[in-house]
This record gives structure tokens, sequence and C-alpha cells, in this order.
DNA sequence: TCAAGGTTCAAACGTTCGTTTAATTTTATG
DNA sequence: CATAAAATTAAACGAACGTTTGAACCTTGA
């Protein structure tokens, strides 16, 4: 009765079950005897490994997000340790920050395309806990790129820049989360939503191929053009408008 | 008692209530005696003139997305026209949809920072229900204008194109949604969160301005090169991989 | 072997949810 | 003004929610 691949222990067993279902349903439409039911274990298991329902989702992203972030802080160290003072590449610091978190999407073990789309899922989620967790969760990753996208970009403005990091993040949060209108709509193939058969594996690769070079383009666009005329009509032409100063570098 | 700033009609009322906390707090956390106690009305005033919560949201979403989509075919019809068979550029598409949407951040008739957010949050929803019906009032339009960029990028495969308008549609979402990882610990300004006084005009042009460059800079990148070598490390140095072929055009 | 601590269990807790009902008030129409 | 339709109201519905309880069960070490 309870779900397929259950690990042998209970705690565990209901952190991969949770993680499942809040990314199929969300956080509030996913019940307690849903997450206990199919795990095959009681009701009360839950409140008695996690003590209630906000810490088990805690809990999900913790176990998942520890190894993630402290990756990504060995990567960059390594990078930098190599550049030896030198500012990175704006292209290590993306392949850097985003290649760790695409990578779990090949690896079951690390979570696998379940835990990026929940992660992509929930990134948006007003609620209040939610958006508090992650924010203590990224804070020393988030700084450390930030910074060395700084110094990887001296002539772009560092307001520019996180309005950037913030795109990107919303590209890849979008992307992996595989919520698309588009999939219902266009023949594309793009994802196939399961997650459990061997395809994962490329699909995650297949995501980062074409993800990695997007980022790169937006990130060296040049800069918007603010002493232009303000608003537009919408009904005009609006080509050829907004040029600005290139940015150089790699 | 009730909120300020409320129309006179109750039907009305409920709406624009419902728009703003469903933003603020999600779909599902929203319950209806939060939003009737707000709009000050009945508790039954929903089932009565929406039938269910489900049709609330509904009807949220579409008395804004009606005027959106169809002034998103009005401009590229005008750009079509105008150009009498040649194809846009792609600024010029991309221009007509998101400069549209952002549009809407600079009018409060139009629903304002508040819909823009409330719509940046619910294109990420897993709910079966509400990701069929964006699936059936976008599909219109994204296939006209997925045809555009096609037509306007000759050179490029059509399942690029179709995922680099994931990627951008990504870009857009979050970046309207505003739940920011970024805002909670950069000191940076962005976004103000309010969106009632008169600021939230020069804040949706100032995220235009930003936003724009960076799409084009995304959808105009160099194509992923397929026949690199698979996968990485993450321990190496990354960089200056994957380079290919560049798109051309404006 | 037996006490102890960790874990699981069925059952119930009080609360809140979306929805429905039936009576009442308001509005519009002849 | 009378009457039908539309709208609003207070109250209650059953269902589902997260959490708590206290007894039963299993494991473990002295």
């Amino acid at each position: 009765m309870p779900d397929n691949k259950l690990n042998s222990d209970t705690r565990e067993r209901i952190l991969d079950v949770a993680e499942r279902q809040f990314m199929a349903h969300g956080y509030d439409a996913t019940s307690m005897r849903m997450i206990t039911g199919a795990a095959g274990v009681n009701l009360a298991a839950v409140n008695y490994h996690f003590g209630a329902k906000e810490e088990l989702l805690r809990e999900v992203f913790r176990r998942r997000l520890a190894w993630l972030n402290k990756e990504r802080l060995i990567v960059l160290d390594a990078l930098e340790q190599q550049a030896s003072g030198e500012p990175l590449k704006p292209s290590q610091v993306l392949e850097a920050f985003f290649g760790t978190l695409l990578h779990i999407g090949e690896d079951e073990a690390l979570g696998g395309m379940t835990f990026l789309r929940l992660l992509g899922r929930t990134l948006t989620d007003p609620s209040a806990f939610i958006s508090a967790f992650f924010a203590s969760e990224y804070a020393e990753v988030i700084e450390r790129y930030k910074q060395a996208l700084i110094r990887s970009l001296p002539d772009v403005p560092r307001a520019e820049i996180v309005w950037r990091l913030h795109f990107m993040l919303g590209a890849m949060s979008y992307a992996i989360a595989g919520t698309d209108i588009l999939h219902v709509i266009t023949g594309v193939e793009m994802s196939d939503y399961a997650g459990q058969e061997p395809g994962g594996k490329s699909e995650a690769m297949k995501l980062s191929q074409r993800l990695m070079p997007f980022l790169l383009g937006g990130l060296r666009a040049p800069l918007p053009n603010f002493s232009a005329s303000s608003a537009q009509n919408g009904l005009l032409p609006a080509g050829a408008k907004r040029e600005g100063e290139e940015v150089k570098k790699q």
C-alpha cells in the first residue's frame, strides 16, 4: 500500500514521501494524512519525529540544501584560490552556482528532479515562515556569490548585478519547477515530469546545457539606458529603443 | 472595518480584496472568511456571486487577463501589419509581450503591482485546476508569440526558442512575484512591496527597463553545444567550456 | 530477565474549512 | 403601491485539518 522505493527508517521515509507530495500539490494542499498514508506510517509519526508540519517542510529542505550550499561554497573557494586574487570570469561564477544546483537533478540520492521541482515551486511561496527559512538558509551563499559576481563585472553597477542575479534565479526556478504553460500547449518534448526512471539524468543535463548560455547572455546584456523616454505606449513600433552601454568581459 | 479603497459593488469589492489576499497569502492559505471579512460582506456572498472558491480565483484572473491577452494580440497584429510580411525583430516581439504585461504594474485600474505579484506567484502553483485554467487562458497568445519568435529567429531551432521563451517567462514571473531571497539579504532598494502609493508606477517602469535588456541578451545568446563532453565534476575550473554557434540578428 | 526508553498505535481533541439553507431585506418593474 | 426578482443575512452543516493523548509495542543494556 505505501509508496515504492521507500526507506526502511520511518523518519527518512516520511521525508522522502513529504518531498514528493509537497512537490506535487504544494505545502498547504498536502495534508498530514496524505503523507503518512502514502508513507505507510502512523498519523502521529510526523509530530513525533518532527514536532509540527512546518518543521517537516523545513527538514525536507534542510537535508538537501545543506549539501547544496556547502558544495557551492567549496566550489567557489576552489575557484577563487585557483585564480589567486584575480576576479573570476562571470561564466565561472554562474557555472559554480547553477551547475551545482542542476547536478542535484542528475543524482537521485541528492533529491533528483523531484527536489529541484519542489525547490523551484517553493521559492515563490508567499508564506512567511517559508521565505524566512530560505532567507537564513541562503544568506551566506548568496552573499559570497554576489561579491564574486561584482568582482567579475567591475564596470557594472552593483544594483544592476543584484537585479540580474534576481532574474537568473527566476529563470532557473521556473525552469526547474516545470509548471509549464508552454508544455501543455506546445508539442515540444521538454521535461517528462516522472523523474524516477534513469531518463532523469539526461533531463537535468539537457536543462543545464540550455539554461547556462541563456543566463550568461542575460547577465552580459547591454545595460539599460535610463535617460531615454520614460513610458511607452505599447502600440508603437517599440523596436530599436533603449540600447545602452555594452558589458565587456567573457 | 472593511478595507479602504473598496468598490461600491459587492461583487467587485470581493474581487479586489481576494486579489490582494491571494497575492499576500496564496490560494490555499486564504480563507473565505478572511476575504469576506476584509471586504465587509457576508460570508455567503462569495458562493452567491461566484459559486465556489475556485471560481472566484478564476474570475480574479479572468478580469485582468482578458484585457492583457487581448491587448497582446492587438499589439502583435499592429506590428505584423506594419512589417507587411517581413519577420519582426526579436526585440519587438519581446517588447510587445512583456511590455504589455509590465504596463499593468503602472496602472492601478488594470490591477497594478498587486495583480502582477499574484500572477507571478500563481504561475508556479502546482494545483491542477490552476494550471489547467492558465493553459486555456494563455493558449492563443502563447501560440501567436511563439510563431512570431520563430519567424524572427529563422536560424534558431524551434525547440530552443521554446526553451528560451520558458526561461524568459520564468525570469519575468519571479521578478514580478518579488518574493526575494535577495531583497531580505542585500541592502539594495528593488521593489517596495506596498503598491498603493503612486511610487508603484516608477517601480514597474524600472523593472521593465531592467528586465528587457536581460531577456534580449538571454534570447540572443549563443546556442548550446551538445557535442561537448557530457557531465562535469563541479570541482573543476568549469570555465571556458561549452561555447557555441552565435545567434545573429537584432 | 526485567526495567527503561524509544517508537508506534488507535482514538479523540478542538478548530477551521467551504458550502448550504431558509428567512429577510433591498431593488427593480408593472 | 404591489409584486417578483435579486441580494444579503445569520446560522448551521459535515468534512477535513493539525495536533495531542495514553496505552501498547519493540528494542536495548544491565
